[in-house]
DNA sequence: GTGGTCTAGACCACG
DNA sequence: GTGGTCTAGACCACA
């Protein structure tokens, strides 16, 4: 499910942060559902199980797991993820659309764009 | 007008670079307009000169800039820009896009924010 | 293996990026081989280490090679060079052909050179 | 006759000395030609005469001018250019062909190139 | 142990 | 006075 491209220069823990993200993001794991233990994924991505436990820790400061002792850890509800991580966005989303802009692309094709990413995301969440 | 951040985990020398960046964008600092020397600008944010010349070399490799020994560095035309950086802001805004239309910011309020970020954008350049 | 000449004009960080990528390209230094690390190479040729890694940094923009932090530096796959590098190098071509007719030397010598190359070439890839 | 450009990183006497080697190459400037005065140049680009005066020097030690004193600089006879530029130039033609055909290009591709550069000198030299 | 970042201080070429 | 290069030495994150 998550590809690690050990010539990325991002650190490895950080892929595996954003590989879950987008997998939630993208719904393929549903809010309440159980993700893999820090060993079992640790022996499928064949990595280090602290390099795993990271991700994890990460994911948790942000909203997106939670953690059960002994039990394991769980995706989050939407409505538990950290605000500042909205606002970070919002920020994200400005700065390119600025940027954009001044390098001449028109409102238009953003707003195209804007639409045609809402219109998938609303297909996936039609029929899950 | 650039603020650092210590405890962020970017690199010093890449907020330099996205501060300055955002100014150019912004249109406070116009084409051709010189930027301040190496050793001032380290000078005023207190940090070291190399440090602001490697973020003065990454904005002129990215073509937002350009240097003449002995002269000084200033803003490039728009049209300098190079243009693998649209690729790349097109991507991030993608990112941002979906992950906030998961975390329940609605499409209608994303529509709006553009439109504004794109009209402030005009009325500067009508009135510069 | 790569000889540095302090009298150059041409930086030395320089003249070791040429170098490497010379060693690349002649076949010396293979695809996913490991490069000896930054303090290493800085030890055997007697220079800063902050030099060599703006060598190989510059070599990483080019596409020649890529570093991940913690474990190394490593020649890419040739796929992966920057396709900007080929004008650059046709524009050399031709300069340098222009100015050798110029100075007296005749089209035959220089297609005879040419085939030669293209042979060493051959050779080595045939037989690496 | 040579444009001159500030946003180049190359220094102006560079670009002085450049463009005037490459008038003679191409055959606008012929040999025995006188060049203009050091102070008539300058005037004419707009510089300091000491930048012109450099790059005057820089081509008479490659054998490419000649000066008198009292008179002025003329453009040298071919065979009086430094041998050692035409192995410069050499070393500079196999870089760029070792590389090209590492990054895939075909020998035929280089061979046809040679010849219409080729060419287009004769042309030059039946008809000046 | 690796690459990545940063500092402090120095010298050089350029115009 | 400017940007560009280089050195020496330091600390950090990563796996």
């Amino acid at each position: 499910m998550i590809s690690l491209n050990y010539r990325d220069a991002r650190p490895i823990y950080e892929q595996v942060k954003d590989g879950l993200r987008k997998l939630v993001v993208s719904g393929a794991l549903q809010p309440g559902e159980k993700l893999p233990s820090v060993r079992a994924m640790a022996s499928t991505l064949a990595i280090n199980p602290n390099t795993i436990q990271r991700a994890y820790e990460a994911l948790e400061r942000e909203g997106y797991l939670y953690s059960v002792a002994g039990k394991g850890s769980f995706v989050a509800e939407r409505s538990e993820v950290d605000t500042t991580r909205q606002d970070s966005l919002l920020a994200q989303f400005d700065a390119a659309v600025s940027e954009l802009l001044y390098l001449g692309v028109d409102e238009q094709q953003l707003a195209q764009r804007l639409a045609e990413l809402c219109k998938k995301t609303e297909d996936k969440e039609a029929q899950p």
